[in-house]
RNA sequence: GGCCCCUUAGCUCAGUUGGUUAGAGCGCUUCGUUUACACCGAAGAGGCCGCAAGUUCGAGUCUUGCAGGGGCCACCA
């Protein structure tokens, strides 16, 4: 059995993510499957636009993680795959692709449309699949979704109706956010807000039949062309007598009333303002309450209207510096100064957003909002880190009614239609076929169709079949976990929060898992125009998946960001290749040792000094590992494997199993002990590297006598032992062999100079001197008893023989620096030790625990004067 | 304006319920090529854990204030 010289994963990574698939490794037969031990999660499914990048692949990681791990603890474990037909991206990358043949979307009529976006979806829509399975995504293929399927547009339909019929879903005119770019409206989390440098323009009013004038505060000028009235606060003495008088509009000459309205602040600006209703959020409240006419100025592709009088047509913002030069000129201009404004975007194409009155659908939220703070209150759904909920509550408890409908072709269409005979409007699960109320045919379905993140907002139980009882439902709903990033907190959680307990009386996770986002090795946010994108897909080419799989992991502290380094993933990869050639010494000495055959998990029968330790080692990272996982600090667990892997396993126990194999003196049950710990060590590792697991698993089990498992996958993790720890005396070989390197890095081994130490460890002075780098170490008995060379206790003095040097200057500087240290520490303690509060205050175990560290401390201090004392 | 988070080695960051020598990776210094690995090994240097006060026998960890940085939310024209 021969490993490649060289770890190449690109040789084997994309033949395993391809095997893993193909013999159906991770489809869940739910007729058979064990039903008390479950575990299920859903993909947060990515846009069926995107291509992978590595936000994806940090979750995905993460996800994988968790779903390997319980699957290998023998759950249930689903994964359930999918896709988002994400309405805007994917219509307007199917109307750019139109826009290169010369057409346009209304050109084609909405069912052409339709047909083109499902034939770009059926051309296009797998390559984000493509790159997951790269990935390694232990995900069950046979059940993938995609939001537009079948049956998840009739979980959508079905919510929807429900939601009417429970008065929860309504539909009226207000004021909406409307992205005139995307020409729809969106709702307010799509919305970000932004600190502009703009201008706060002071504009005279002239009040009608007086000489007085007052003067208003605006930052957006052109909207004085849809003013219906002015407002003071109904205390303000300077504006009292002016209630319920007219002032003239400037440039268009317009009546308008001046009205009292306790909104208004008196102490800001001049304390007047221009009413709007039909383009601002306050003055819509306001033109309500008072019952103003709503001019509208501004239309829905952000040109001014006909009611913009002269300005008609124009682009709002050239409207803008039109209506302050005509200002100017006519003298009603009396201040301009610099004021940053704080603008609202579209979060899709930062285009600024124009506040619109128009017609759609809302969902009361309220009602939703208050189950799901419940739920989360009473830790029916934990949040990890659990900082989130203190921002998911804040959200919900100001949560604002979520306009639903979008004026896309793209999409689930509103289950709705309108009467042209009566008017009224009809909300079914299917396509009826005459009004209800008329019993007209004259039906039409309502045009706009549905805010993506409603059917995202299905997804954990719309994927597992609902509303039909199907089995899966039954058994894999509620999810377990859900792993996403905090970005989409309100987007998609929250919204997935309150769907869930409406359609199923149930949460649809019990844990949230949020983590942060990847950023540059500056910690800049990644982006295409900054050019700074690191693409996952060029990394696993050029280091592997596992080598970016643990750089992501091992920086992966719940809701931090990450700022992920080339050179981290450059030393992941030499983590990974640290374990390639350990495999390699072993795969080579086997064959050199002639070991043919090997028996997993035969009784650990050797007790030897080091496979004693390593056991308890491992042991012990099997503990923190599983404890890390159960915890979501999958950067400990990382941790805490690259530590054993590394500088346990590879750094002691192979040195010295390596002396073992050299003098071909490991016996059968050394072998067999040292598989046991190697290829518990591969499952141990096996959900953070699959992909090198499985290799080095599968050319492990090439020798094994037992061959049932078809991949490390479906082997058991390994789980911490009771009663492991026996008495081994490794940390003994270790100082002693420290203690000599220690030695001959100063150059000081002056054969005057020894080292004491009790050494009761079954391993020979000639293998430690050959750790150590030591051409001898010399043992001589101080007291009693019996010296054998191999095994028994004694105490001893080393006199270290360098291969070279000669004692310098260097050590005896350390030595005096640590005996220093030493003695600080040993007055402090003291100190303590003296002090009759901490021993009557302190619990006993910690009062004991420094009289130990006391002793330790005084024995090194003895240790280095002695070391000094040669002289 | 409200809320949240961060400040620990030169850099990027870990550090669960307070427990007594604060860790990792990268970088740096010195040494080393013994047939697993130079994508390596060994030995080192480097830290008033942002500042100040408090609680405690004991604080990187808890409380308060201050300073700096980041984020989320918010209709103030």
């Amino acid at each position: 059995m021969q490993l490649e010289k060289v770890y190449e994963p690109q040789r084997f990574e994309p033949h395993w993510a391809q095997w893993w698939i193909d013999s159906r490794l991770y489809q869940v037969d739910v007729k058979t499957a064990d039903r008390t031990h479950v575990f299920s999660i859903v993909i947060p499914p990515p846009n069926v636009t995107g291509s992978l990048h590595i936000g994806h692949m940090l979750d995905h990681t993460i996800m994988d993680v968790a779903v390997r791990w319980h699957r290998m603890r023998g759950e249930t474990t689903l994964w359930v795959p999918g896709t988002d037909h994400a309405g805007i991206a994917t219509q307007m990358v199917v109307e750019r692709q139109l826009a290169a043949e010369g057409l346009t979307r209304q050109g084609l009529g909405r069912e052409e449309f339709e047909r083109r976006v499902w034939q770009w979806k059926e051309e296009y829509g797998g390559r984000i699949n493509e790159q997951i399975r790269r990935e390694g995504a232990s995900v069950d293929w046979s059940r993938e979704r995609f939001t537009m399927d079948a049956g998840l547009s009739r979980a959508v339909r079905e919510t929807f109706v429900r939601l009417w019929e429970k008065g929860l879903i309504y539909r009226g005119e207000y004021m909406v956010n409307w992205c005139p770019r995307c020409q729809t409206a969106i709702s307010d989390v799509e919305t970000t807000h932004k600190a502009i440098e703009g201008h706060l323009w002071q504009i005279r009013y002239r009040i009608q039949d007086s000489d007085e004038s007052v003067s208003v505060a605006t930052t957006r000028p052109e909207t004085m062309l849809g003013d219906t009235a002015l407002a003071v606060h109904p205390d303000d003495a300077r504006y009292k007598h002016l209630i319920g008088k007219n002032a003239i509009l400037p440039l268009l000459g317009r009546e308008i009333p001046v009205i009292a309205d306790a909104i208004v602040d008196p102490r800001f600006g001049t304390g007047v303002v221009k009413v709007t209703p039909a383009h601002d959020p306050n003055d819509f409240e306001m033109g309500q309450r008072h019952g103003l006419p709503f001019v509208k100025v501004i239309g829905e592709d952000a040109r001014m209207t006909a009611a913009a009088g002269p300005y008609a047509d124009l682009d709002r913002f050239e409207a803008r510096k039109r209506v302050v030069t005509a200002l100017e000129q006519s003298g009603e201009l009396v201040k301009t100064e610099p004021y940053t404004v704080n603008v609202s975007q579209c979060d899709r194409c930062k285009t600024v957003i124009e506040p619109l009155v128009s017609t759609q659908w809302f969902v009361r939220t309220k009602p939703l909002a208050e189950k799901a703070m419940e739920a989360v209150r009473i830790g029916r759904i934990r949040f990890v880190p659990n900082d989130r909920e203190v921002v998911f509550f804040q959200w919900m408890e100001n949560i604002r009614d979520w306009c639903i409908s979008r004026q896309l072709w793209w999409g689930h269409r509103i289950p709705a239609w309108h009467c042209r005979n009566c008017g009224r409007i009809t909300v079914v699960r299917e396509t009826p076929a005459t009004c209800p109320h008329c019993h007209s045919t004259e039906l039409e379905q309502d045009p706009d169709v549905l805010d993506t993140w409603f059917s995202s907002g299905l997804w954990p139980f719309s994927t597992l079949g609902w509303p039909e009882e199907t089995e899966d439902l039954k058994t894999f709903y509620p999810t377990s976990l859900l792993i996403t990033g905090f970005d989409i907190l309100f987007f998609w959680v929250a919204r997935m929060i309150m769907l869930g307990l409406e359609c199923t009386g149930e949460v649809p996770f019990r844990e949230v898992h949020m983590h942060g986002l990847v950023r540059d090795a500056e910690r800049q946010k990644m982006s295409k125009t900054k050019g700074n994108v690191i693409d996952p897909l060029v990394v696993m080419d050029r280091y592997g998946t596992d080598a970016l799989r643990i750089a992501l992991l091992i920086s992966a502290a719940a809701g931090a960001d990450i700022a992920l380094k080339e050179n981290r993933i450059e030393s992941a990869r030499g983590f990974a290749n640290k374990l390639w050639n350990a495999s390699r010494l072993l795969f080579m000495n086997m064959e050199r040792s002639a070991i043919a055959t090997w028996a997993p998990g035969k009784a650990r029968t050797s007790k030897s000094t080091e496979d004693l330790w390593i056991r308890e080692r491992q042991n012990a990272c099997s503990e923190a590992v599983n404890e890390a996982l159960r915890t979501h600090r999958y950067h400990e667990a990382t941790q805490a494997l690259w530590d054993f892997v590394w500088h346990d396993f590879c750094d002691w126990y192979l040195e010295i199993k390596k002396l073992r194999f050299r003098e071909n003196s490991g016996q059968d049950e050394q072998w067999t002990e040292a598989l046991n710990v190697y290829e518990s060590m591969l499952r141990l590792l096996h959900p953070f590297m699959p992909f090198l697991t499985e290799e080095l698993w599968q050319r492990l089990m090439s020798v094994s006598e037992d061959k049932h498992l078809a991949s490390i996958s479906l082997a058991d993790y390994p789980q911490p032992e009771e009663h492991v720890a026996q008495p081994h005396g490794f940390s003994k070989v270790q100082q002693v062999v420290t203690a000599a390197r220690e030695l001959r890095a100063d150059h000081k081994l002056d054969p005057k100079q020894v080292f004491p130490a009790t050494l009761k460890a079954k391993i020979a002075p000639d293998d430690l001197a050959a750790i150590a780098s030591l051409a001898k170490l010399k043992f001589e008995q101080v007291g009693e008893g019996g010296f054998s060379r191999a095994t028994a206790d004694f105490e001893l003095r080393i006199h270290a023989v360098a291969k070279n040097g000669a004692s310098t200057p260097e050590a005896r500087t350390r030595i005096l620096k640590e005996i220093a240290r030493l003695e600080e520490l040993i007055a402090s303690s003291e100190r303590q030790l003296s002090d009759p509060v901490f021993l009557s205050r302190a619990p006993e175990k910690v009062v004991n625990g420094l009289r130990a560290k006391l002793a330790g401390y005084q024995a090194q201090l003895q240790k280095n004067k002695d070391l000094l004392g040669g002289e």
